[in-house]
DNA sequence: CATATTATTCGACATTATGTAGAAAGTCAA
DNA sequence: TTGACTTTCTACATAATGTCGAATAATATG
């Protein structure tokens, strides 16, 4: 048996600039090659065609979606930052949780803690209402 | 400036190979090269130098000590099973918190609710905890 | 239409990470 | 010294990513 709790994926690994160019479409919405090219290399020497490799490859992967219309062609993001994220996480835990559930968590806490206190009462009501959706229910694993 | 919420890291990227090495030496403790390729290789046909160049490549990264004592060398994790993960958990929450830490929480209390209830409910004690320790600086409806 | 521009696509090379392993060198005991 | 075993070196293969120039396809213009 292939052992499961394997630390496995960890999400969807993009390189520096692929990053680049998937926040400048999230923020710019759907954009031309050239626009993608000019958003994003600020200071850098980069060629055009860098960027239209990368858009491509991102095209390919999924995570772009090109669209030929009548003028040129427009790229857009195929998933919204926070689906992006959430599949991101989604894998992140699968993979963390078969090796220390409390680990995960403690670190969840102290990161929110850190970085955005207030979702800390978001969280607790979240854990709440999730409880309150499982009690009763008791059949067992879902 | 180099933006930052970025999506970054993921925590540490290891090959599967990599990791059944760890997950070996995390059961097993300090073990002999032989030893690890022994108890990794089941079923599968794999060399001897590939696991002991792994586990040398795992010791420049610094995730197993190599100690060279009396007998064999021995390569132990220089990290538990927890602290690793610790460590990934951290790097992905500080990359993925800054695109959507509710859709974080979210996804946090799904993938718990799936595979670890009990957990639940000692998250929420986690957080009540936390939220003790930040105390008067976060002063707000409760 | 013929040609200059701009847009897209192709093909290539560089680097890094990982899997894979044979060859060479080092150890140690019989 | 010899032989078996350990450890190190060296090297190749593949995949992902960054990086482009050249070739090709569209468009626009004179």
């Amino acid at each position: 048996m292939a052992r499961k709790s394997r630390i496995e994926t960890y999400g969807s690994p993009l390189g520096p600039l692929e990053q680049d160019v998937m926040e400048f479409l999230w923020a710019s919405g759907a954009s031309s090659g050239r626009d993608v090219f000019s958003g994003i290399k600020s200071g850098r020497e980069i060629a055009l065609t860098t960027v239209l490799t990368v858009l491509e490859r991102l095209a390919k992967k999924g995570l772009v979606a090109k669209q030929k219309g009548a003028g040129l062609i427009a790229f857009s993001p195929a998933f919204s930052r926070e689906e992006f994220a959430r599949t991101i996480s989604e894998d992140v835990f699968k993979g963390i949780l078969g090796i220390s559930a409390s680990g995960l968590c403690a670190s969840l806490v102290d990161a929110l803690a850190d970085t955005d206190p207030g979702e800390l009462e978001r969280l607790s009501e979240l854990i709440e209402s999730k409880k309150k959706e499982l009690g009763g229910s008791t059949e067992g694993k879902k």
